[in-house]
DNA sequence: CTCATTTCGTTAGGTACCAAACAAATATGT
DNA sequence: ACATATTTGTTTGGTACCTAACGAAATGAG
């Protein structure tokens, strides 16, 4: 962010996730796998077999930007997509034998969370959440004005 | 963010930049500008001709994107990158008749920020820039650890 | 049943971000 | 002076994100 919004909430936001993303990117390179990546990874090691269309709603993404991360997974022969029976439009995906190795032989990335936010008050973390909240739900309601 | 991180500070800080960089973008669309070349010409508006070096720190981004994004505020014409006089490397910007044209046509962004965080508690708002900036440090310290 | 609508995935085109490697110009150390 | 950094910008290749537009399949309303 700009100079003007240096301490803004909003400033700090855009630099706290990239920093996160950051870690995150450089913790898998090693693995050639992208953060998202990893997230859909996560999901279908966790939960098992998952509609592409209920990933979005569970990955907060467009289907345009998922449909794309898929078939990187695919490229790669990590995730197997597949027409689910009953309804033809839908795809199912799950890890394939490579998927599964590759999720078992990953580091675990539970340690960004921790050196971001452990020992933090946890009321000000409360108080952190709530105030993105907000805004969030409030610059989305004006995202949606204009489409309706 | 994935379903885990729902109600993490590091999936609302996602959220909450990418909500605010939409409403950025949507408004800008009419103008073909992105959100990037905005604070560009935000920066040249302002403050007038700029080393190039420099606002790599202003804008906080890489020199490659940096590149990336002058080439294309160049090819629209609103932006003139010089090289400046003493040292060969460098290059000098400033808006071009144009550009300054397009500034003074542009709608006022300040609405996104009021609209996010107007009314919130002023308390609130220092503790969360206190938490984020937090995380972020400690997210930079472990990034740059592994580089040295 | 049939036509219109909605849902689901993909494609095309664009922005913004990064790391790694390169070339040119300048600065530094001996 | 001269070889070795360091700085500055670009290029290449990759990820992640979006909108708009399209086709195919399913659903709904008449």
């Amino acid at each position: 962010m700009s100079g003007t919004e240096v301490s803004s909430v909003s400033g700090w936001a855009k630099r706290c996730f990239f920093a996160g993303r950051a870690l995150m990117d450089k913790t898998l390179r090693p693995h050639d796998l992208g953060s998202t990546q990893w997230y859909v990874l996560w999901q279908l090691a966790t939960n098992g077999p998952t509609a592409q269309r209920d990933l979005v709603r569970i990955l907060d993404l467009e289907r345009a930007t998922l449909s794309g991360v898929v078939a990187t997974l695919v490229r790669k022969g990590l995730v197997d997509q597949s027409a689910s029976g009953k309804d033809q439009r839908q795809r199912t995906l799950q890890l394939t034998e490579a998927g599964k190795k590759l999720w078992s032989e990953l580091p675990d990335l539970h340690f960004i969370q921790d050196a971001a936010f452990s020992g933090i008050d946890p009321a000000d973390l409360a108080i952190a959440i709530r105030v993105l909240q907000t805004a969030t739900g409030r610059l989305q309601d004006l995202l949606g004005k204009g489409t309706e």
